[in-house]
DNA sequence: TAGATTGTTAATCGATTAACAATC
DNA sequence: TAGATTGTTAATCGATTAACAATC
């Protein structure tokens, strides 16, 4: 279970996959699967998932293959989806609360606990049954509460600034759909910059250069 | 400009990126760049840079660097943003109203044409100034304007069979919001698979590992 | 036991980085 | 021209695949 070296970016970003799939065949009752027909469903080569799991120390069977249920909870536990991550929502605006209404971040491994948002006609009301309070009080809040994470939905533009300030506040890591990447790996402090547009972006470019 | 052999899929995921800062020097009225200030940038180094860019034939010159203007468009049409691609959306629910209510489609190279959803509820209405259309009416729709690409925004379940068949009626590429990996590489056909919650739960995983 | 499949080492492949001649 | 910086080839690095001994 403990992993030896460092484990690369590669295989960490593959490994929400492989809880998916694997949450997928539970799901489907099957009890037991080898890491050749694991590849063949997820189009990756046996070796590969061999090795992937194995950055983690081995959790299969020879002769027999992976436990479906014991694989779950192993990689679940990898992920992080049982430590009790808490997270905050900052911006609340058409962005933030079609996450609020429909994310669900209890299944990625987090407690969402409120939103925030500078606009007080926003104060107290709801979305998704999360409340939005004021900015004025998420200083005090940070500091009871001590959230893991922070959603930024901020407009971008003092992105930069208010993420320092988070980070000085405790908060160790954060979802940035800003727009504008952030880049705190120097603090030690992930981020994950999202760029939707990014995709649809590859799709044209793909779709004109199919033959 | 033409490009030699084919060019990997590492690179062709930078270019959104690319594309991205370069449109902000532009907007910062930078009007040339080198390779060395680029990475420094954005946390590359020069040399992928100009690996990257030669992967479409080299437009910097010795010297003098890029001139950002002109990198600007040959980004743009190189991610084909200026080929005047067409898209319909298919799910009006949640999901796919917050994007027709936000996503700036344009910025990624489609034009939206409409929407269609099931429920006849939807029907006739309008958001982020799209129109929803019976799906009743999808299959008449997709033979006269023939779009480019499909934004998969319906329940999962039966995606994998709505994919195909929309495959049948012309469509060249799919984004694909729903929850359901879809595979058409083998027929031609580019699709994005979005997953935000695997973007939470690597920032999950990342919190954890942590020193 | 025999068959199957892992864990792990070695080989291959591809992507990134370094170096430098070409040239603006 | 001299200086700067590209385009491109060669060297390095890391990730993927193949192979096989270990073992359930």
């Amino acid at each position: 279970m403990e992993r030896k070296h460092e484990v690369s970016k590669a295989v960490i970003q593959r490994l929400p996959r492989y809880y998916r799939n694997i949450c997928e065949l539970k799901a489907e009752g099957v009890q037991r699967i080898s890491s050749r027909a694991l590849a063949e469903r997820m189009g990756l080569t046996a070796s590969q998932i061999r090795q992937d799991f194995n950055c983690f120390g081995g959790f299969g069977q020879q002769g027999y293959g992976y436990n479906v249920e014991k694989l779950k909870d192993e990689l679940g536990t990898i992920l992080g989806l049982d430590a009790g991550r808490t997270a905050i929502l900052l911006g609340a605006g058409n962005l933030g609360r079609a996450l609020l209404n429909n994310f669900d971040f209890s299944a990625s491994g987090f407690r969402l606990l409120c939103a925030f948002d500078a606009n007080p006609e926003l104060t107290g009301k709801s979305f998704g049954g999360y409340e939005v309070r004021s900015s004025d009080t998420l200083d005090a809040f940070l500091a009871e509460h001590k959230p893991d994470a922070v959603v930024l939905t901020i407009p971008r533009g003092n992105a930069p600034e208010i993420a320092c300030d988070l980070v000085e506040h405790g908060v160790r890591g954060l979802w940035n759909f800003t727009g504008e990447d952030l880049h705190l790996e120097g603090l030690g402090i992930p981020v994950e910059n999202v760029h939707l547009s990014d995709s649809m972006m590859t799709l044209c470019h793909l779709i004109g250069a199919q033959h």
